[in-house]
Order: structure tokens, then C-alpha cells, then sequence
DNA sequence: TCTATATACCTAATCAACTTAGGTATATAA
DNA sequence: TTATATACCTAAGTTGATTAGGTATATAGA
């Protein structure tokens, strides 16, 4: 389960690979976290068609090996939201581990 | 937003004060996510009797200062549950390191 | 040949866990 | 007298996941 990071996933993947077709973001998403996160497709579809309709993603269908792909790749502003939602997924590890560690509190 | 982990959070506050009580906890969570982490009464008294009724916490009913307080401990079930979720908490955020900073997914 | 697995996309129904918003009640500070 | 803090509670709505179903091609194994 990645509780409600799904969408910093795939956008922090973008923008570090250019393009991606989904089948490709759940088995690279396997691999960096040594199989501990398998996306679902009931999870990531719907998280990609989200993406777009708010502009953060734009898609181009190719055929490969006889079977369809959709690539998507961060637009201008998608691009802007990976920073942000990065950035704000590790102000919460940030802030998890201050509750699992309290006597770092202060350090 | 605590992101499915507001059950880990409550017991492994408890692992270390003993017994709490609701508002107490909200409280003590604020103040080690230093204002970070608001923790919703409608989500807070659900996770109590939900912890309750699977048999971690058991609860006790003080008067103090004309209010009445529920204090809530750990039974023995509890602490054991405590120690499974915060384990599973703290993979859960090396996994997301990993996807963060990949370059670091073979130190 | 038939079957399972991998690749590749999709959606609908369901479930869990949250927020919002309402309620009750006492004590204190402005 | 009004707002804020303390202290508990629940119901309705929202969100984001899982489960389970669908379509289709390619390949490996019995």
C-alpha cells in the first residue's frame, strides 16, 4: 500500500524518466522498492486518467510489438507538481519519523 | 493528513506514557510533529474504540477537574500489535526513500 | 493443443479511513 | 457574554485504495 502517495509516485517517476507507459510504472515501482509496492491497475489507471485531466500529464499511444501503448510524460505544470508533492511526501517521512523517534526531536 | 497510520501512531504513543486519554493524544501528537499533524476528533475517538474492540486497548473512566477523561492503556495484545505496526511503519518509509532517492537503492 | 503467465489496457463495485459538521458539557479568559 | 480550551461522541460525505471483472496479444511449458 503506498496510502494516498500514488499520484507523488508516478509523477517523481516522470520526472526522472521522461516517458513511461503504465505497465512499465508498476514494474519499475517494483523494482526501486524491491518488491515491497505492486501497484494495482484498479489503483494506477484511474491515477493516470486524474493526472491528465488536470493537466499535470499528456499521452501519446503507440503500438509496440503488436500491443498498445500509452506514454505519458509531465507536462509544464506536471512538472511543477512532482516538485511540489515530492517535497511534501518527504516533509511527512520527515515528520513520521519524529513520531516513531521522539528523542530526536530536538536534534 | 496522517495517511492510514493514525492506529500505529496511537499505540506506539502508548507504548511510551503508559496510559493517555483522547484529547491528551491529539495533544501529544501535535506537539511532536511540531504542529504538523492535527489529528480530527472524527477520526481519533473511531480509532480508539476500533483499537478497543479488537482487544489492544482497555480503558478507564477518571473525573478530574469536573470532566470526565478515558484513559486508555495497552493490554498485552496491544503492545505486541504496537511493536507489528511500527515495524511495518518504518519499512513502509525506507520503501519510500528508496522511490525518492533512487540513486540510493543499493547503499 | 491447451494452459498458464506475461504484457497491456480498462472499469465497476466494494471497502477503509479520512474530513466535515454536527451534538453535549464544563472551565476560563477577554 | 462570548470565544476558546478542554473533553467526549456520531453520522454523512469524500477519497483512494482493493477486488474482481473485462478485452487482447505473445510466449513458455505440459
Amino acid at each position: 500500500m503506498y496510502k494516498g502517495n500514488l499520484d507523488t509516485i508516478i509523477l517523481k517517476l516522470l520526472s526522472e524518466h521522461n516517458k513511461m507507459y503504465g505497465y512499465e510504472i508498476t514494474q519499475k515501482v517494483k523494482e526501486l522498492s524491491q518488491g515491497k509496492i505492486n501497484i494495482k491497475e484498479g489503483a494506477l489507471y484511474p491515477a493516470l486518467h486524474r493526472l491528465k485531466s488536470k493537466g499535470f500529464l499528456e499521452v501519446e499511444t503507440l503500438k509496440v510489438d503488436n500491443r498498445l501503448r500509452k506514454y505519458y510524460k509531465l507536462t509544464k505544470n506536471g512538472n511543477k507538481e512532482s516538485i511540489v508533492k515530492t517535497a511534501e511526501l518527504e516533509e511527512f517521512i520527515n515528520t513520521m519519523q519524529l513520531l516513531l523517534n521522539p528523542k530526536f526531536n530536538f536534534k
